[in-house]
DNA sequence: TTAACCGCATGACATAGATCAATAAATTCG
DNA sequence: CGAATTTATTGATCTATGTCATGCGGTTAA
C-alpha cells in the first residue's frame, strides 16, 4: 500500500504528498485550465452510463460515486471520489458508468476536446489515474477475497487519515486510539460498493459494536474506539 | 438483493458500443520514445509489490497478470494485460502489484524520469489508463455482483473478439456459432481472477461442457460451440 | 515400465452470506 | 405534533460456494 515518500523523485506524480486514499492532489485544478464549476445537490445525477462523454470532471468538494448496473437491477459502486480526483474518462466515447453525488458537491468540469490540447492536463489526468487505478487495484483485492468483517473494516479504516498502510503511524495516544467518523453514504450504498447486501453490512456494523470496537452515534456517524483494533480486522495484517 | 428497478428514476443504462478490452491501441508504442525491450519467459516475474517503481512498463507481445497477495497467502489476480496495455504505475514509488508474466512476453521498459519530461508519453498514457480503468470498472462489477457461472461466461466472453458488448455484432453464421481460445492461464489463476476457488472453476466449466456451450479439446483449449449461449450466461443481459 | 509429480476433476460436507420476513428507528410531511 | 415514509436492524432460513479429501490423466524421469 505503498505510502508515497516525497523524497526519490517520483517522476510522473511530482509532488504527490503523503495524501490518503483519495488521490494525488496537484496543485493546480481544472479551474485553472478553463474548466467551469458547476454545484449539485446530494443524490444528483451528474451522467448516466452510456451517455456520450463529452466532459471530464475534477470533484472540488463533497463526494461523488460511480456505479455500474447489470440489467436485472443489480448495482456495484465501481468508485467513490473526493476533492482531487477525476471522473468521467473512459477510453470511450460513453461513459461507462453512472455518476451520481453522495453529498452537496462542486465539480470542475473541463470540455474534452480542451484535454487532448492540453500537456498539463494531460500530465495531471496520468497522475491521477494512476492514482486512481491504484485504489481500484485494492478494491479488487477486497471484493474478489475478503470477508464481510474484512470489507467493512477496510472501508472504515480507509476513512481514517494516515492510517492502516504500511506506513501506518500507529495510534497517537496508546491509550486513546479513537476517530470520529461521517459516512455521507447509506447503508445501501455501502453494500453496492463492498459487493455485499444491506444485512451484512448492517450485521457486520453492530457486531463491531457489539465487540466495542466502534460506537454507532448515528446510522452515518461512526466512532471508531479503537482505531488499531479495526485495522487488524481489515484482512491486510 | 434490493434491485433498483429503472423507475426509481435510475436509468438503465444504455449500452456502451462494441469497444473490445485490450485498450486504446495507438500506433506509437515505448520503443518510439526511446523504451528498452525486454523477453520474458513464461511465468518470470517482472516486478514484485513494493519493489521501488523505477520504470514504466508496455506489452509488446504475450500476457502478463498484476496481482497482489494478502499476508495470509489469498491472492487477486487485479489485471490481465496484453499487446498495448501499459503497466507499472500506481500513483507511488513504489509497485502497488506484482507483474508476473503468463506466457513468454516482450515488454517495452521505459524510465519512470523519461516519462516525466514527454507529453506524448503523458498523452499515450492518459489515453491507455482510462482504457484499463474501464476494463477495472467491469471488473469490479464482476467480483462484486457476478455468480460464478456469470463470472466464468464473462471470462470467456472477454477472450472473443468483437463479441458480448450490446453492439454485439452477432454470430457471422446463424448456425455455426463458435469460436476457439487458448486460455494461457491455469485453473488457479483464473480463479484468482475471478475471485473464485479452483474448485469451482473447475465444475464451472465442467458444468458449460455437459450443458453443451463449449468443448474442452485441452484443459487450456476451449471450443465454444455456442457464443450467444455463453454471452446469454455473463449476466449483462 | 514404473514411479513421482502436477494440474485438474469430482464427491461429500460445512458455512458465510444471501434471502425472506418482521420490527424498529429515523426522517419527512401534512 | 403525529402519520407516513424511508432506512436500518434483527431473526429464521436457504443456498451458492468454499473446504476437505480422493482419484484421474498427462508428463517427466529413471
Amino acid at each position: 500500500m505503498a505510502y508515497l515518500e516525497p523524497q526519490d523523485g517520483i517522476r510522473l506524480a511530482r509532488r504527490v504528498r503523503p495524501v490518503r486514499p483519495s488521490g494525488a492532489k496537484s496543485d493546480e485544478t481544472f479551474a485553472d485550465f478553463g474548466a467551469k464549476t458547476s454545484t449539485y445537490a446530494s443524490h444528483d445525477v451528474i451522467y448516466y452510463e452510456g451517455d456520450p462523454a463529452r466532459r471530464l470532471f475534477e470533484v472540488a468538494s463533497g463526494t461523488v460515486m460511480l456505479f455500474k448496473l447489470l440489467p436485472d437491477g443489480r448495482r456495484q459502486v465501481v468508485e467513490v471520489l473526493r476533492q482531487g480526483e477525476i471522473f468521467g474518462l473512459a477510453g470511450s466515447d460513453e461513459y461507462d458508468c453512472t455518476a451520481e453525488t453522495l453529498t452537496e458537491a462542486t465539480v470542475h468540469e473541463l470540455e474534452l476536446r480542451l484535454v487532448e490540447g492540453s500537456a498539463e492536463v494531460q500530465c495531471k489526468l496520468a497522475k491521477c489515474l494512476s492514482n486512481q487505478m491504484r485504489i481500484l487495484h485494492e478494491h479488487a483485492v477486497l471484493l474478489g477475497r475478503k470477508s464481510a468483517v474484512e470489507r467493512v473494516a477496510s472501508f472504515l479504516m480507509y476513512l481514517v487519515p494516515d492510517r492502516g498502510g504500511l506506513g501506518c503511524i500507529g495510534p497517537d495516544d496508546e491509550d486513546n486510539d479513537g476517530y470520529d467518523l461521517k459516512l455521507h453514504m447509506t447503508r445501501q450504498e455501502i453494500a453496492d460498493y463492498l459487493g455485499l447486501t444491506i444485512e451484512t453490512v448492517s450485521r457486520v456494523v453492530s457486531d463491531l459494536k457489539r465487540r466495542g470496537v466502534i460506537r454507532i452515534d448515528r446510522s452515518d456517524q461512526i466512532h471508531l474506539k479503537r482505531v488499531c483494533s479495526l485495522c487488524q480486522m481489515t484482512g491486510m495484517h
